[in-house]
DNA sequence: TTTGACAGTTCTATTTTAGAACTATAGCCT
DNA sequence: AGGCTATAGTTCTAAAATAGAACTGTCAAA
């Protein structure tokens, strides 16, 4: 597969897989979502190397996720903050904190609690119809092909 | 990062990315999800190398997101087919395939549109809060440390 | 008996990642 | 002035993962 173009694939799967599919770009969003902004604080938190550290932020502010704002001008330094786009990952962050809380946890119980603000319990995220409001299950589903496509390919 | 033991840390979305966080995987879920079942499906539609399409399914069933069914005795052949675990992959993908329409969209509009069986319509997917039903935003949700964690890590 | 479909495995070459050391700017301390 | 620390990277080599192609084994159909 040709990586360096996946994110121009008629597929807003693989568009997205193309930003946030590999080992490091999603553990690094989870750092920002905890308002971790500078270089140290990822790299200290992800143990991740230097170079790669450097490369992801690179690819994130480069597809617009992240944005690179300095904050001390002598020495130039920069810290990176989500920007909207960036902001509106927060669903797919939220979909795999609770796949792995249901399937992937263990004896000792949920790592991370989550308190909706708004109502002020502890919640799961719940992914909904925008029209009727109901949960989605895959098999309520049925795919289309868009404008940008001829075959259908992507769930 | 040692990626081997990345499904035991205290964070679910680490736990998550285990599974699902590297260039492969997602795509082959997404042709489960249009349901695809067979090695040669799977290999054809994603021009994948046969290598490692052999060892992510591996992967995918010692995680229990895959069963290896038998369809044919002799000579022995089997197809892949999601499991309940698998199937609650579903939010993860469609919050993935919405960032994708939102945000990595062209001029020739999305590649695929969604209908809701069960209310006739055209959707969009939507993360809600399971106590409120409200739209969830990043800026909403306060995280607190459970029973599995001592120190709040991730979002 | 030969061909073709299917589901893999094995091999080498290339690309990515890990791990550690190095560079550069500037403030602070003595 | 000289040395220490903090921050944000870059550069190097070794190890691991992936790409790409060829190969194996089973059986059915021609």
């Amino acid at each position: 597969m040709k990586w360096d173009t996946l994110d121009e694939e008629p597929c807003s799967l693989s568009r997205t897989v193309a930003v946030v599919g590999d080992r490091w770009t999603l553990l690094i969003l989870r750092e920002c979502f905890l308002r971790v902004r500078r270089f140290e604080g990822f790299q200290s938190s992800l143990q991740i190397t230097r170079h790669l550290l450097s490369e992801r932020l690179k690819k994130l502010v480069r597809f617009g996720i992240l944005r690179r704002v300095p904050y001390s001008e002598a020495p130039k330094r920069y810290e990176y903050i989500l920007t909207q786009k960036g902001l509106d990952l927060y669903p797919i962050i939220m979909a795999m904190v609770h796949w792995g809380d249901a399937h992937m946890g263990d004896e000792r119980g949920r790592p991370l609690l989550h308190e909706h603000k708004t109502c002020g319990k502890q919640f799961d995220p719940v992914m909904v119809c925008s029209e009727c409001g109901e949960v989605l299950h895959a098999k309520q589903v049925h795919v289309h092909p868009g404008p940008g496509r001829k075959e259908a390919v992507a769930g």
